[in-house]
DNA sequence: GCCCTTCGTTTACATTTGTAATCGATATAA
DNA sequence: TTATATCGATTACAAATGTAAACGAAGGGC
């Protein structure tokens, strides 16, 4: 929505983000009490991580009285996205009609997911390609045995 | 295959792993000069990376002449499915379907590919589950208000 | 039989990440 | 009002990661 957010969080992170995007708005007790369960982690380790982030601009912070009650911008969907290009960068584009594949036999899913999924295939129908065109480096996927473009 | 290797490789290491991947077999050089050309690396980086690599346990060596011969045994697939699992540890299972499902949507597939998926699904339908639980930590997701089941 | 290139190994160093103790200010309880 | 518990900020430090130069052995050309 805003200007891209430079985000990309680290695992650890990414725990403190669950809470937040869980809460809307939570202490950094509620954070820290959670993920001392979860994690074992001490106060002070929990402390850092959320310094880190209100540093990096994904926490924001409004005081109430002399604690602050954080909360964020970035939603929960947009860093998964962000996370899935950063892994789809890393394969071929034709395999990732495989790897999704991949993702939804290993998956466990309802009967309304599927059906929900079923959904979204019939409409990407309208937009399917004849063939995925593969823009990798050659070198760097099996694609320039058949008709891989790339330039250079 | 073998013994669940300790796989888990950095976005650097990942870029030597698509060469040899392409390449079955390859040698120094050749990542060298396609790292050269993709990532501007000087070859003394690519190096690095390869020697980290092959201390894990990833990448094989035969020696040819004075040379090494770089392979894996790791299969790309696995590697991706490892990233994928880490991704999902991240997200609550319910939502396992959405994520696949904004995937799907902002991916580029082709007809094949589409009916591919198709066919996955279908088969799915056999183990799909009415409500697929929540396992989050309590505090993590927003499960907790309707039926999230994980004991603390 | 030397010199230069090549290749793997070693060393270097800054940044990021994980993990945490400590400190200083403040609110709170006694 | 003084002792105490909190809370955010600062500091610490090891391990992982990104980036690369330097080194030493070995091969190839002349």
């Amino acid at each position: 929505m805003n200007n891209e957010i430079e985000s990309k969080i680290t695992d650890s992170e990414w725990e403190i983000m669950r809470v937040v995007w869980a809460q809307d708005k939570v202490t950094s007790k509620e954070i820290i009490d959670i993920l001392e369960q979860k994690k074992d982690w001490k106060p002070a380790t929990t402390k850092t991580f959320i310094g880190r982030l209100v540093k990096k601009g994904i926490l924001l912070t409004e005081t109430e009285g002399k604690k602050y009650i954080y909360s964020t911008e970035v939603s929960e969907s947009e860093m998964i996205k962000g996370t899935l290009y950063e892994l789809l960068d890393h394969i071929c584009d034709k395999d990732i009609g495989n790897t999704i594949g991949s993702m939804i036999s290993n998956a466990t899913l309802s009967f309304k997911d599927i059906e929900n999924l079923q959904q979204i295939l019939k409409l990407k129908e309208k937009d399917a390609v004849a063939e995925v065109p593969c823009s990798c480096v050659p070198g760097q996927c099996k694609c320039k045995d058949h008709n891989c473009i790339s330039g250079h």
